[in-house]
DNA sequence: TTCTAAATACAATAATGTTGCATTTGTATT
DNA sequence: AATACAAATGCAACATTATTGTATTTAGAA
């Protein structure tokens, strides 16, 4: 599930960019590409513990803009970031997709299989976006809850 | 759009879920019955600065608990409280409405006209609930759009 | 190799979330 | 109406997260 890429391919996502090869934003690209499940700044920080606070705030705050990767908030409130696909381009993200958040890990799982319906708004709404939020037991807690069932 | 209510029917809902009927707790209720979007505590706070900032804050939770408001977080992760539609009850939500974020005025519309579509996950998720997001000019600000384009 | 703009690290502050506790207040009971 | 107790508020304090400014370092162009 996880997008595999190496080292290469993650410099040459930065130079598209415009953005100078440096050692932490390898890192954070290839952490979040490691994952199929949205990271926090803390999730960031306590792997990356060497590398300033601020520093990665802002490493994520033009990875958004970029439309490397995109935001996402959980249950909680706190900004969880994803790896954009395919169709992100700078200041217009393509991320109407479903959100799922596992309320036993906690993890966010963007769903890009599922293709959003299509909504008509109530008259004077002119919709920019749309985003999906569904909570419940994502695939490995829910085998969790059946063993314990048992 | 916005639900009416005077005192006295703010008085029988706190009775009803047992709390304890207070200044603070009538002042916040009346205000946000009085709008038709949702509220931050920053904007609580503004209007009741003679409140603590704590007390608010626990006023919400408490709130929040016995189903009498609900909280939404909008485009920039922040919290805000929105008063519940008939069917609610104590730690169970059935908020399953767009929420509609306002890029301008940011405000959060609660809008329960739209009925949210069936969805199937894929294979191993659990859901317990939806929420969807939308994103881009109410009907206010719309307007204004258009009489700058004129 | 040198130079410059960009990126990082560090310091500092703001905003928000959260807990503990003393004081006050609503309400049930006498 | 007075009392008594649990609940709610207000205040202090602290934790976490968001954010800005600036000196230092570094990537990449010349």
């Amino acid at each position: 599930m996880a997008q595999v890429k190496n080292n290469y391919q993650f410099e040459d996502m930065l130079q598209k960019h415009n953005l100078k090869k440096t050692a932490p934003r390898l890192r954070v690209l290839s952490m979040m590409y490691s994952k199929n499940t949205a990271t926090s700044q803390p999730d960031l920080e306590s792997v990356m513990n060497d590398i300033d606070r601020v520093t990665l705030y802002r490493i994520l705050n033009t990875f958004e803009e970029k439309g490397i990767i995109h935001k996402v908030f959980d249950l909680n409130g706190t900004a969880n970031y994803a790896v954009c696909h395919s169709d992100c381009r700078e200041n217009h993200h393509q991320d109407e997709h479903l959100h799922f958040n596992c309320t036993l890990c906690k993890n966010v799982y963007c769903i890009n299989e599922l293709n959003m319906p299509k909504l008509t708004l109530p008259a004077g709404f002119e919709a920019q976006g749309f985003t999906l939020y569904a909570s419940g037991l994502c695939p490995k807690c829910s085998k969790k809850e059946q063993v314990k069932m048992n």
